[in-house]
DNA sequence: CTTGCGTGAAAGCAATCGCTTGCATACTGT
DNA sequence: ACAGTATGCAAGCGATTGCTTTCACGCAAG
């Protein structure tokens, strides 16, 4: 029962937060959403700061689809990863809004929204580190690091951006969402050179060569 | 004198909001910024709905810079206007943050952040469609218009996004900004399939050939 | 000199905020 | 049966909110 109303009151607190931030999160008004009496916050919790502290922990974490370790079908693979993101960060969309312009007055909001695109970020680059490794991408292109590295903040940021806008800014999005997300991996793959087939060096690591992958979906 | 106090007051009062938001703009706190009784802003203005209003309207639009009508050194002035809208992005970045995160309750915030990137978006494929009248991006390639228009919208979410959470996400930016605004466009550019020369069809138009505009700086 | 007008200082008002207190009630384990 | 714990209810505290009122001062135009 005791676990019962803290959780309720935990998952209130998210939702009253995400909708009002912490100015407009009020006791009262968490209290009302989890039909439950005002003192039991204070009870349970201690106070408004230690509430939302638990809450943001609890419910603003992102949670990442993995990439193979070896790409097979990068196209594929990569809009299946991308639309996985997308949602997640649809998902906690008012969350992070809230978190960001909640951050210039307590720094430790910034630290509940910071790991989710960083990560996001590493993983991907490590996927394009494979797909340079297994021939799908060549090495000695006019393809700089910073290229590559800039490529992959490119289509998190452009991600992030589809996921918190456009709702908000339609003019900015003519397209629909999971045609868009699927061409922001195509024009990332081709703005990092990569070949419709793996080089002849690493081909034997794939089994059938995925002759469509580069093109369709 | 007036005229000065009134200005002072809308100057401090966009300022205290990029800070604490809606909730957290006070009427005596911005009063305080502007060196002024806290009366004078009701006497001036009505009501601190009204002032914000006025404060929003005149402070929160970003200037949009220019791109030629027809290309020339489209890396270069690609690069070049992106810059200058991650710029004004960034001078606008707390205030933005507070607009979308206010928008859920006053829907009237939205508005203001509206137009920006979607105008961005609105020029930036407009120079794109220009880009492949004079030849500088093969029409018969596997590029659909969902795939140009997309590329747009990704070019301008990630520049959004490089302003929004540079600063608050280190991890998700290992390379320096002004390196990693000109790979998005040289991404952008090669997703698109860009040419190091336009075609010969549409090359009279251009004076001399820029044979290095793609590679280069 | 007088008449407005814009302003500042001080006080205050109703509403709301986070949080506390006191007391009654219900459930649980021994 | 008893003690301990979790909860609800009502009331209230001091602080802060947007906003108002009252009075006094300075200053420019007639």
């Amino acid at each position: 029962m005791i676990d019962d109303h803290r959780h309720r009151i935990l998952l209130a607190a998210a939702h009253v937060y995400a909708l009002h931030g912490w100015r407009g999160a009020t006791t009262r008004r968490i209290a009302e959403e989890a039909g439950v009496n005002e003192v039991t916050i204070f009870r349970q919790f201690g106070s408004k700061e230690a509430l939302l502290e638990l809450a943001m922990r609890e419910n603003s974490r992102i949670e990442l689809a993995v990439l193979p370790r070896v790409p097979a079908h990068p196209m594929q693979e990569l809009t299946e990863w991308v639309r996985a993101h997308h949602g997640s960060l649809c998902a906690r969309r008012d969350i992070i809004r809230q978190l960001m312009s909640d951050a210039s007055e307590r720094p430790d909001a910034a630290e509940c929204v910071r790991h989710g695109p960083s990560d996001a970020v590493a993983q991907v680059r490590e996927y394009v580190v494979d797909l340079r490794r297994h021939g799908w991408i060549s090495e000695t292109h006019d393809i700089t690091p910073v290229d590559v590295s800039a490529a992959v903040t490119m289509l998190i940021g452009a991600t992030f951006s589809d996921a918190m806008n456009r709702d908000m800014m339609p003019a900015m999005f003519p397209q629909p969402k999971d045609e868009t997300l699927q061409a922001y991996v195509r024009i990332f793959l081709r703005g990092l050179g990569m070949r419709a087939e793996p080089m002849s060096l690493a081909a034997r690591k794939v089994r059938a060569a995925p002759s469509t992958s580069a093109t369709t979906e």
